[in-house]
DNA sequence: GGTCGTTATATCCAAGCGTATATTACGGGC
DNA sequence: GCCCGTAATATACGCTTGGATATAACGACC
């Protein structure tokens, strides 16, 4: 099996920058799961700044912020996502399961053309 | 309409490097049109070293060669598709499009989550 | 054998991206 | 009011990517 989590990328332009794609998506979930930009950028293996300026692309790219954070207070403050960034990261992957299942059997064919 | 000729990019991998994707793909219709990689280049707007080395990375990625080169002789040389690579390329092209098809609706809304 | 246009290759340089690091701003809790 | 941990921001550095340029190799044609 040469594409274990599906071989397609799917990433949603917005002008120049990517608005959402797969690493945003997996920001967007660790950021719901650990509550603070650095921690998720820990557990993701970036930098806080790849990651801040993920975050950042996202917020600008939205009708409205996916992610809101506060400096301060108790424990420093932290980010979560809202329910209007949990409705895109869903309806993100929605798309992407949709088009793994639509293109798998011929991505199949294709990649026997790959050495 | 805010994706006029598809907002997706299929982009097949193959361990690092991208063996099949827009620009390639492009390309290897270029040079189809052309018979040359030079002339290809300058009609993608590309420098020729860069559309050199896509064609090389098609060529080390797949099984066959896609494009077939020739240096010297009459006109200095050329480049042309070979028959697997124009497969490789129809195959693409019929996947894109698929995706395309499977995702066109979904898109249309999540579009309208944008700023 | 010289000419010609293309492929193939090497070198240099600029821009973009990402990491690492340091510093500041912030606000709840003690 | 101080402490703490996080967000936010700035700077410096390395790596990669791509363009511009120069040069050599090549082979049909005259």
């Amino acid at each position: 099996m040469r594409h274990p989590r599906g071989a397609t990328k799917l990433r949603v332009m917005y002008g120049a920058d990517i608005a959402m794609g797969p690493g945003k998506a997996e920001l967007l979930a660790a950021i719901e799961a650990t509550g603070s930009i650095s921690a998720s950028a820990k557990r993701l293996g970036m930098s806080y700044r790849r990651a801040w300026l993920l975050v950042d692309t996202m917020n600008r790219c939205f009708r409205e912020p996916v992610v809101a954070s506060a400096t301060g207070g108790s424990g420093g403050g932290g980010a979560r996502v809202t329910a209007f960034g949990r409705r895109v990261l869903a309806r993100y992957r929605a798309m992407q399961a949709r088009v793994d299942r639509a293109i798998d059997p011929q991505l199949e064919r294709f990649s026997q053309l790959l050495r």
